[in-house]
DNA sequence: AAAGCTAAAAATCTCGAGAAAATGTGTTGA
DNA sequence: TCAACACATTTTCTCGAGATTTTTAGCTTT
């Protein structure tokens, strides 16, 4: 049956169906605006406005918003509406780490559970993203969204044999929120080191069986994204811990680093 | 209007306040209607008769169900309305796997990290849980609500120094799923085992932070309570299989017990 | 009888308006 | 200057009714 709420891993990303339904298509794009950082973090969500950007009725994005809470995007609260849910550099920390423990062991399971049908399928998914990190270097007008379409695809392709559906859903919700502090780090600096070196290694692994070098360095890689962000957070105080708290009224650009300080005064 | 249970120890989640809105009451009564089984696993829920079971308008119903998707204790099937999540053995082993993984480290996290307080925490909430388990040996009506509502709290006690607040988030939900085939299962046959000593051997090795002791003991006594509802639906075959198919029409009673001990006479 | 088609019934989905609550603003007084 | 109160605006929350889709039931045909 075609679920009409799926999390990351499940949805492919070219829309195989469309949305049946007007909260399901209100869902979808509200989700995308989110991860890829219009609706950035601690951001007040009204309905009342909402509604006319989204070309919906009241009722029908409030459901929306509703599903929007199963991938932790959204938080309601009781009497005062929604917003999207807060980052701080510490929830990034945890979900790296909760990341790389659930990951890791689902590689494991992957692996050795894995018939031939998954292994052409995690060449396959290699090989695209080795294709869009080349055009990626190459700085090709949206390339990004290619990238991490093709980053999402190899990472879900990697677990995919894993039989725990569970753990299949709850990286599913992980990966979609390290997307979203993902994306908003590459406004600042893009990506400097080299991960397709990183993917490769990760990749000749798997195809090898060998689930010791694989799942180490699967758990390296994640965490390696992490350090950057946390440098990155060090050299630009206030990119992401405003961001909480600061909760730009409506839409207002993230007035970030200035306010920081002066909220001591 | 609003509750119209009369219980004392009515609502087991973190909030003790009162629904601040018609959409949270009807979410939480449904969420409760599900995990104790007044809702069985595949029954549909439908909108028209339920807005007037819990006294609200359909729109709100609709978000409350929305609500549930986040638990996984509701699925959505666009233009195909909403239904309570399936369940199936392997789904059982699968959360039980899971939860094992989780619950293990939360809980070595949560001794290491775990100050003073916390013990105190763990230690009431463990007397708590041992008078509620002689109140079940003596057969006290309405005894298992609380002694579920005390074992609950008890796990969550158990990993609450646990840094992670997502992996505590993920144990949570994994923690409803598998409290809502325990009832289940308990419709058939009461709790045979010594879970108490079980118990008592995981609260001693925790206290004297002996992780390695503690975390074996609590995957083992995790694991132990799937292995008593496999047995079971061994014995009763078409327990948990058939309700994810059959789905109850409209709210027909799912003579779950009744068809399952016809069965064997 | 089994399969296929048509019409009626039921359920889902959707919107706009109105009541309740929260937020913002201005005024008054110490 | 600051605090407190009252009022006005915004926003959330809620319901009922109408349009679209799915499901069911009955009827015809092979």
């Amino acid at each position: 049956m075609n679920q009409m709420h799926a999390h990351a891993f499940d949805i492919g990303g070219p829309p195989l169906d469309e949305p049946k339904t007007l909260v399901e298509g209100a869902y979808r794009q509200l989700r995308r605006d989110i991860i890829e950082g219009r609706h950035p973090p601690g951001e007040k969500l009204r309905v009342e406005h909402l509604k006319d950007q989204y070309q919906v009725g009241a009722g029908t994005l409030r459901e929306a918003l509703a599903l929007l809470v199963s991938d932790s995007l959204v938080v309601a609260q009781g009497q005062r509406g929604f917003r999207v849910s807060p980052i701080s550099l510490s929830d990034i920390e945890d979900i790296t780490r909760t990341r790389v423990l659930l990951e890791c062991e689902a590689l494991r399971q992957s692996m050795t559970a894995g018939d031939e049908a998954w292994e052409a399928d995690v060449v396959s998914a290699f090989h695209r993203l080795t294709r869009a990190e080349e055009k990626l270097a190459s700085d090709v007008e949206g390339a990004v969204n290619e990238w991490e379409e093709r980053n999402r695809l190899f990472h879900e392709k990697l677990i995919a044999a894993c039989p725990s559906r569970w753990t299949r859903q709850f990286l599913g919700v992980l990966y979609q929120q390290s997307e979203r502090y993902r994306r908003i780090s590459v406004l600042t600096r893009p990506v400097p080191r080299d991960v397709h070196d990183e993917h490769e290694k990760i990749f000749e692994a798997t195809i090898a069986r060998d689930t010791k070098t694989a799942t180490k360095l699967l758990g390296g890689h994640i965490m390696r994204t992490f350090r950057a962000i946390e440098s990155l957070a060090e050299l630009h105080p206030g990119v992401f811990q405003p961001l909480q708290a600061a909760a730009a009224e409506n839409g207002a650009r993230p007035a970030v680093a200035n306010d920081a300080a002066r909220d001591k005064s």
